[in-house]
RNA sequence: GGGCGCGUAGCUCAGUUGGAUAGAGCAUCAGCCUUCUAAGCUGAGGGUCGCAGGUUCGAUCCCUGCCGCGCCUACCA
């Protein structure tokens, strides 16, 4: 409600001063500093200040006399050296929130595809790809959320140099048949053993680099043949894939289409947007220099192209290898055609056994095929910020075919990395130097095998959730603690994960994350808890506020001159207009900080105001309206950042 | 060298695209459970918004130059 008349109110104003002043001028609206000025302020006097060579003060005097009286608001007052405060009638809020209007269906937009998670399945998945995964996530359900048409995909790189390092590791380090790898992979924490052989290959390679043949010849059997190498290819990748899927469920977290790479490549995807991109004379054969016998893409076309003249030294972008394989940017440039629908060739589907709901690209015609993937009208990227070089080349390459518009639509959903805090290493018994001792944290290594697992993490965060869980409610039962305890343990993850912008780089400390007081994600939780028990403690049934008559909501009104429940009023109100920032802005912090501050109201509100044993009527109608109301705010909130609220805490 | 980003309270971070007195959590200190659950609440202390210029009614925010830090700059991804 607050979001539409933040929208409105403006619009009308600019109506008015339009038709009775002549001025046309964007309107802005902000909130006042302090709410005792009002719920909108308008800077609009200090903007007209410079055309007009009046005093701000003098412009607003006549702006006000112009605008005269707006439906829904009280008064329109001048303060300070010019504003212009708005305060809202605040019955007619009241009856507006009480009894919304229907919703008008929103604009049917095209569909919105976000790609997220992404992570090479050789070896289990750590609190980097976490923060991946949530971000993504939590997105997607705030697009949902705002009635956005979402598709979410899971890339799966099973074809790439990390699959191969380790079946290098377990073909010639451990010198394990098929037969014995199938065996492992189904064992419980095949992702935890592929981890620690992944390292064990990184380290091989290091220390004999002849051993890197056997990465080349691995790499080319995945790619093209059928042959056993291959075969154990696609057995740690597709168990490593399922390893993944499971650790994400834990935290709510859920694909449409899983694209897979193996695919890309046997469809003949690249070749297609190859032939597209020679033809288009996007990509050249580089004949002399280091990239000799490379087709590349020219730096101009991702760089700023006035510098990149007078450099001497090539920084074009290799496509295609010397040796004719094709890069991971080159099968991405095809990926990002065929999201946008420009690839004139589609993945065939089938459902991914063990994952109800979840759809993954087959090489093989399938007779009921007709789930229709890919061509969205926007397409967001989930990719830490190190890959921002090469999102530019992908985006570079949309542009050289004329795809402008797709290009503009492209986004490269950027964040940066999650590292440990020195403590933390010592804390997990991870090695490290002295340097990095003294640094504020310590970056991870997937080839190191350093790292926090994703699973180890949430393993330990529901053991200290259910430790509290234990110490308050003995009575539970074994199983209903240990739901409680990992509903706990999920919000405190992802709001840890939420709670910083995407450009700030986590360093990621566990007693921090392990902590459940203060802005978490349990103290949310704890608040819709609080806002659930008054409504279960209430005898009587609650009022049904939406067949009261005007005349009972002014009634009602009347104890919103509380200034205090005004304001926490208008507070809960604010949940789609923060929601509303958050997806302009595309940082899903803004919408968990709003959550925070929900919290924080309903904190007050519960302190402050007795519901149930409030001997006022009319006030009691009131605060259980706010209640109730606080209760489904708080809910939705939640729901869109994707955790769960608990029975009880 | 070039590109991108960062620098705000002791620590970790926000700051709604240039607006009124710069906020929150943690930590510290002092209080609050016979009352809808104390994973909570109230209060206190804590700031040269890296430095120096510029733009204007107004700058933490925009521009320029410094200083410091991080990431990227592969025929890896």
């Amino acid at each position: 409600m607050f979001h539409q008349l933040e929208k409105s109110i403006p619009l009308e104003i600019a109506a008015r001063l339009s038709q009775q002043l002549q001025i046309d001028a964007p309107v802005q609206v902000e909130q006042p500093r302090d709410p005792k000025f009002g719920e909108f302020a308008l800077p609009i006097a200090f903007q007209l200040a410079r055309q007009m060579k009046q005093a701000p003060k003098a412009i607003a005097e006549k702006l006000v006399s112009a605008i005269g009286t707006l439906p829904g608001v009280a008064a329109l007052e001048i303060a300070g050296n010019g504003y212009l405060n708005v305060r809202l009638d605040r019955a007619r809020y009241l009856a507006s929130l009480m009894q919304p209007p229907a919703e008008a269906a929103g604009a049917e937009s095209g569909k919105v595809i976000i790609e997220h998670t992404n992570i090479n399945p050789n070896k289990a998945a750590h609190i980097g790809h976490l923060r991946n995964a949530i971000l993504g996530d939590t997105f997607a359900r705030m697009l949902r959320a705002s009635g956005e048409t979402v598709e979410v995909q899971n890339y799966i790189d099973n074809t790439g140099v990390q699959v191969a390092d380790v079946v290098v590791g377990f073909r010639y380090l451990e010198k394990k048949s098929l037969a014995e790898v199938e065996a492992l992979s189904v064992a419980p924490r095949f992702d935890y053993y592929c981890w620690d052989l992944y390292a064990r290959t990184s380290t091989y390679y290091k220390d004999h680099p002849d051993s890197l043949a056997w990465r080349a010849e691995v790499l080319h059997s995945i790619e093209g043949g059928t042959d056993e190498v291959s075969r154990l290819g696609h057995l740690v990748a597709d168990a490593i894939v399922g390893c993944h899927l499971r650790t994400m469920a834990r935290l709510g977290i859920v694909y449409d289409v899983l694209p897979r790479e193996s695919e890309i490549l046997h469809l003949q995807f690249w070749a297609k947007a190859f032939e597209l991109l020679k033809e288009r004379k996007a990509l050249f054969l580089e004949t002399e220099g280091k990239n000799k016998g490379c087709w590349v893409m020219p730096a101009s076309a991702f760089r700023d192209a006035t510098r990149a003249e007078e450099e001497d030294v090539d920084d074009s972008k290799v496509i295609v290898r010397s040796n004719g394989i094709v890069t991971y940017v080159g099968k991405d440039i095809a990926y990002q055609l065929w999201k946008f629908g420009l690839l004139g060739k589609d993945f065939f589907y089938e459902p991914l056994a063990g994952f109800p709901g979840v759809m993954v690209s087959t090489a093989e015609p399938q007779p009921a095929s007709n789930s229709r993937f890919g061509g969205g009208q926007t397409v967001y990227n989930v990719i830490d910020s190190r890959q921002s070089y090469l999102q530019d080349v992908v985006v570079a390459g949309l542009r050289a075919l004329g795809y402008h518009e797709q290009a503009a639509k492209s986004v490269h959903f950027s964040y940066e990395m999650v590292a440990l805090t020195p403590r933390t290493c010592v804390d997990l018994r991870i090695p490290i130097s002295e340097e990095d001792a003294k640094k504020a944290y310590v970056e991870v290594s997937g080839r190191k095998g350093l790292g926090v697992k994703a699973d180890d993490l949430l393993d330990e965060l529901i053991a200290t959730a259910g430790r509290e869980v234990g110490a308050r409610h003995a009575e539970a039962t074994e199983e209903d603690r240990r739901m409680i305890a990992t509903q706990i343990a999920v919000a405190a993850l992802r709001y840890f994960m939420l709670k910083f912008t995407r450009n700030t780089v986590i360093a990621f400390d566990l007693q921090e994350a392990l902590s459940f007081t203060g802005e978490t994600g349990p103290y949310v939780q704890y608040s819709a808890v609080r806002a659930g028990r008054i409504l279960t403690k209430l005898t009587e049934p609650l009022p049904d506020y939406r067949s009261l008559s005007p005349a009972e909501i002014d009634d009602i009104a009347a104890e919103l001159a509380d200034e205090n429940l005004w304001q926490l009023t208008l507070s809960v109100s604010k949940l789609e207009s923060a929601l509303a920032r958050s997806i302009a802005s595309g940082e899903p912090a803004h919408l968990a900080r709003f959550a925070f501050q929900l919290a924080q109201s309903f904190s007050t509100f519960y302190e402050n105001y007795p519901v149930l044993t409030e001997k006022n009527p009319r006030k009691k109608l009131l605060l259980l309206w706010m209640t109730d109301y606080f209760a489904r705010q708080l809910r939705r909130t939640l729901d869109i950042l994707g955790i769960p609220v608990p029975s009880f805490m």
